[in-house]
DNA sequence: TTTAGGGATAGTA
DNA sequence: TACTATCCCTAAA
């Protein structure tokens, strides 16, 4: 911290090993294998709560006993002093919120992870060890996050909000090996044998992923079914959501804790590390909200079912010394068998009035003086960890739910060392299923489940390519005449795509076509946003994050006249500048939504028309209750003049090795992905990408050439420079370059453009008439060009596409006749990629290498065409 | 596991 | 609206 207080001006490469020196100062005395196999935490990708710095939850809250403020408590509140607040209520002290926590005030939201993982500022974490002697250590870390979101369930119940939250892992280790792991979650968790779950990136790091909202620690991602705190439904009905969302490395921004736990003392490692607040008792969070207060909802008045919750107790009420195996399983037998069961007062209330809500699935008993609610019939923890795995069957072998490497392929082997008998807010609850295995007492651990949807889909070898668009597609003229429209300079964009099929014939009116066959370019008239698109607009952002405006075009729930990922991107700007502007600030700064209600105020001030921005009110009616949450982009970092120039030493040392490039020390660029590297090498230094051999990017969509001096001559001069540098670095190479490119194993072919003097497809028209948009192929297009083999061209062999039957003037080309259906390839690949199921695209005709002396009317093969 | 190819999005003019 | 830089996903080696 003191490091990076005094340099701060400097770079982010210089930040982020200020990073690893705190880190380094700060656990020098912890043992190395508490550091080398800590998790790394995926927070979910649509999670507005992330991890939140301790120190600064403590500046907004006030310690509150039965709804009243303590008097004497310390003023500020501080890590070093809050242990004296056990004095004035001990247990009954609640942190509270000072401000309305539906105004969305920052320091609610917490901090979002930088490159690095770190929470920049932000001490989010705290890594407790418990030395039990005889080589056996629990290490636990301890994840704070300043509010909880219980989530909606039934599609309308918002219960188990909570400011303040703690969640951890904790991990067994015997003689500085790794046994177990444990993720805690909600008032339970599972646990693993260490081996089998999932690593970060080559290391011994296990992946813990932080649920959505309620932060609930999962081995796997996906969809995992929960309880409501204190109440039990059928599996599937309430389920914690995780993802492969940002990842945050807490032992970046941590405090380091030995537990001793006879004396039951907390010793820092860290000279400076404030140990004080590990012996606080109370709540790190409002208590639960009166009926009475304007936030508090209940659902039927069912205490059980609240929107407001209270806030959870700390790590020092997180059982830090677990007993050993013998004694769990013992006292989790003994508890199967005492004792009628009792369902607490509000589910029965419940029931009785939700007729359909199932039967009681509780047991109460108690286990080790303590009260714990036992599932009788959803599987969960123990039920869970204790048999084979309950997804796959046992001879099928384990893929990685990811990429199909076999890395939870080592069969459950490992005994249950019963470290559960903690790790949870409240009471424990378990279930009394469970598979004994060998003398009883030793129970096997599962390899983790799969993922049900990891299969991914796959394009048949003999149409693979079909999803890209060939890189001489643009030989072949457009096909669509729907498509034949004059685009924009850069017509790319999605919405010159049609909404149907887009091989149908135009049957408009020739009159309206000139005669060359092209209509002439609409001219762009302003396509104002409805109330409606907006609302579907505001409800994809609600969904699918800030920044993921494909996502949100794509789904069809929603309705665009014609947009594009980009129009989305800038309608939202416009309805919620200060939110999109969120996205632009500094990692962890937060817009208050109590900022965002239309007013425009100071700083808040907005060019948009007021009557476009959307208030608080406005997305309330549309059912948009919670901030809107960032998508998982990483934020974008410009590379400064020393990270180009270590990219550049880099590349002459390794090549095109990048991570390579990446590891070595001395170049400083371990921040940056290898990927990144590459990208920055290719836009920053082409010349040099090029000479090494190297593709450079191929257009997307191919410009069109510059066909003679008039036209160069009305170009901005500074324009032709600039392409005239980039033609000359960036230029694709030509086929005697790509043949004699050496190490290349992938070349890219670039679509020949016709010399100055060549005729094009013997008609003379201006720019206004080259189509340089994509063409949009209805699948059937596959069945179509299937039938339209003929002597000279073999579609399917060829491009794998249609060509056309007649290139004579540009008038509707005879491919209209084939209506029927193709099965899926668009779906294959759409499903695959996520992409639109009904259209396959390709980049379209754009200067064909035409020779003059063509024959119109003749069918030209491929290869013809590029002779 | 790494790189290549190329699409998507952010940011800016 | 246009364009580039950066980030991202996924096929292929």
């Amino acid at each position: 911290m003191f490091y990076c207080g005094l340099l701060s001006f400097f770079t982010i490469i210089v930040l982020s090993d200020c990073a690893r020196c705190e880190k380094r100062q700060d656990v020098e005395s912890v043992p190395s294998y508490v550091m080398d196999y800590a998790p790394m935490v995926h927070l979910h990708t649509a999670d507005a709560y992330r991890p939140a710095s301790i120190e600064e939850h403590l500046k907004h809250t006030q310690p509150e006993v039965n709804y009243t403020s303590v008097s004497e408590s310390p003023s500020p509140l501080t890590l070093g002093n809050l242990s004296s607040l056990n004095e004035s209520g001990g247990e009954d002290v609640y942190l509270t919120s000072i401000k309305n926590v539906e105004d969305d005030p920052d320091w609610l939201f917490g901090v979002e992870p930088n490159n690095s993982g770190k929470t920049e500022g932000a001490f989010s974490c705290a890594v407790i060890v418990n030395d039990k002697g005889s080589g056996l250590v629990d290490a636990f870390y301890m994840y704070f996050y300043s509010f909880n979101f219980g989530g909606v369930y039934l599609d309308f119940l918002n219960v188990g909000n909570h400011v303040g939250d703690w969640e951890h892992n904790m991990i067994r280790f015997q003689d500085g090996v790794p046994q177990y792991i444990w993720y805690s979650q909600h008032s339970n968790g599972e646990a693993f044998a260490f081996d089998v779950t999932e690593k970060y990136n080559g290391t011994e790091r296990p992946i813990a992923y932080s649920a959505n909202g309620t932060h609930a620690v999962y081995a796997i991602d996906g969809d995992h079914a929960h309880a409501i705190p204190n109440l039990n439904l059928d599996n599937g009905i309430v389920e914690d959501h995780s993802d492969k969302g940002p990842l945050w490395d807490p032992t970046l921004a941590a405090y380091y804790y030995s537990y001793n736990a006879s004396s039951e003392t907390f010793t820092a490692y860290g000279n400076d590390t404030p140990v004080d607040w590990l012996y606080f008792k109370g709540h790190w969070g409002d208590e639960q909200y009166k009926d009475s207060n304007d936030l508090q909802e209940c659902f039927l008045d069912i205490d059980g079912l609240c929107k407001y919750t209270n806030g959870p107790t700390g790590p020092i009420d997180k059982q830090l010394d677990r007993e050993e195996a013998k004694t769990v399983i013992e006292a989790i037998a003994a508890s199967a068998n005492s004792g009628p069961p009792t369902v607490p007062a509000h589910i029965l209330e419940l029931r009785r009035r939700i007729p359909d809500i199932p039967p009681s699935k509780t047991r109460e008993r108690q286990v080790d003086h303590k009260l714990i609610i036992v599932e009788v019939y959803r599987p969960t923890s123990l039920d869970f960890i204790n048999r084979p795995n309950p997804v796959e069957p046992q001879s099928v072998p384990q893929k990685h739910p990811l990429n199909g490497t076999p890395q939870f392929a080592k069969p459950p082997s490992h005994s249950f060392d019963g470290f559960l008998s903690g790790g949870t807010d409240g009471e424990i609850r378990r279930s009394p299923k469970r598979r004994k295995s060998g003398d009883g007492k030793s129970l096997d651990l599962p390899k983790l489940p799969v993922r049900q949807n990891a299969k991914r889909l796959r394009i048949p070898p003999t149409l693979s390519g079909l999803h890209q668009p060939p890189p001489d597609a643009g030989l072949l003229p457009s096909i669509s005449t729907e498509q034949l429209v004059a685009p924009p300079k850069h017509g790319n964009s999605l919405d010159d795509r049609p909404q149907g099929p887009a091989t149908h014939v135009s049957h408009e009116a020739p009159s309206k076509r000139p005669a060359n066959g092209l209509k002439k370019a609409r001219k762009s008239k302003r396509n104002r946003w409805s109330d409606e698109e907006t609302a579907c607009l505001l409800k994809g952002v609600a969904r699918f994050g800030i920044g993921n405006w494909t996502a949100i075009l794509k789904c069809p729930d929603y309705q665009f006249d014609r947009r594009t990922a980009l129009d989305l991107k800038d309608r939202f700007r416009v309805c919620r500048p200060e939110e999109y502007l969120r996205t632009k600030q500094p990692t962890g700064t937060n817009v208050p939504r109590s900022n965002l209600d239309g007013s425009e105020t100071g700083e808040n001030k907005s060019k948009s028309r007021k009557t476009d921005r959307k208030s608080n009110g406005e997305l309330h009616e549309l059912g948009i209750t919670q901030p809107f949450h960032q998508s998982g982009r990483r934020k974008r970092h410009k590379y400064t003049a020393e990270e180009d120039e270590a990219i550049l030493r880099g590349f002459e040392k390794f090549g095109n090795s990048w991570a390579a490039i990446q590891a070595d020390e001395s170049l400083q660029l371990g921040h940056r992905t290898s990927t990144d590297l590459r990208d920055r090498m290719r836009t920053k230094y082409p010349k040099e990408y090029a000479e090494a051999g190297l593709a450079p990017r191929p257009e997307v969509f191919p410009k069109p050439p510059q066909r003679n001096a008039e036209d160069r001559q009305e170009e901005p001069s500074a324009q032709r420079e600039e392409n005239d540098e980039s033609q000359q670095s960036a230029q694709a190479p030509t086929r005697e370059e790509n043949e004699s490119a050496p190490n290349r194993s992938r070349k890219t072919v670039s679509a020949p453009f016709l010399p100055d003097d060549n005729v094009f497809f013997g008609a003379p028209f201006d720019n206004d008439d080259m189509d340089t948009t994509r063409i949009t192929l209805d699948r059937d297009i596959l069945q179509w060009a299937g039938q339209t083999k003929n002597g000279t061209i073999d579609p399917l062999n060829s491009l794998k596409l249609p060509a056309p039957t007649t290139i004579s003037g540009f008038g509707p080309p005879h491919n209209s006749g084939a209506t029927g259906s193709l099965p899926s390839v668009a779906d294959i690949t759409a499903a695959d990629r996520g992409y639109r199921t009904d259209h396959l695209e390709l980049p379209s005709l754009i200067m064909g290498h035409f020779d003059a002396e063509s024959r119109p009317g003749q069918v030209l093969g491929f290869d013809e065409l590029l002779s």
